[in-house]
DNA sequence: CAAAATAGTGCGCTATACTGCACTTTGGTA
DNA sequence: TACCAAAGTGCAGTATAGCGCACTATTTTG
């Protein structure tokens, strides 16, 4: 899964769920400024701050075999 | 999945393969000092970094919603 | 359409990921 | 034990992730 389905992935349950990028800051603690540019393809985020934005939307990150 | 956990499934995948740190910087093209210093377990690597690690070890990173 | 909410961008600063180099430590082998 | 390959650590420099602030653009709602 490269960055750009990942983000893709990100962004469809967000909206999904209704939550706002100033809502998934706040209850991930992750800057604003930060998942805002994110999520419009910007940069190359640490596990970290992937993994905290994950979890507040039920999701996570995952490492397997490819098959 | 937490980086912890990812970084030890990454260590076992590298040394059931046999390739050895060095080997899997050269294929990777992500630095020696890098590579050690992620699988000691210091700090918070990047997603493009964890990426093309797992790739060379034919694993992929993947985000799911939490069952 | 007007207003409000939400999303996206530019700037500049701080923290830290990434890196090479040099050295030490560890584990296996003769 | 001596040797060697592999792994781990300290240091310092560069690149960039993360961040707040202020602004603009877009979308949604009345």
């Amino acid at each position: 899964m490269h960055i750009e389905e990942l983000i893709k992935i990100l962004k469809n349950r967000r909206t999904e769920l209704g939550v706002t990028l100033e809502n998934l800051a706040d209850l991930s603690g992750v800057g604003l400024r930060t998942i805002k540019g994110i999520e419009s393809g910007k940069g190359n985020p640490t596990f970290g701050t992937l993994s905290r934005i994950a979890d507040v939307l039920g999701m996570e990150i995952k490492l397997s075999i490819k098959q």
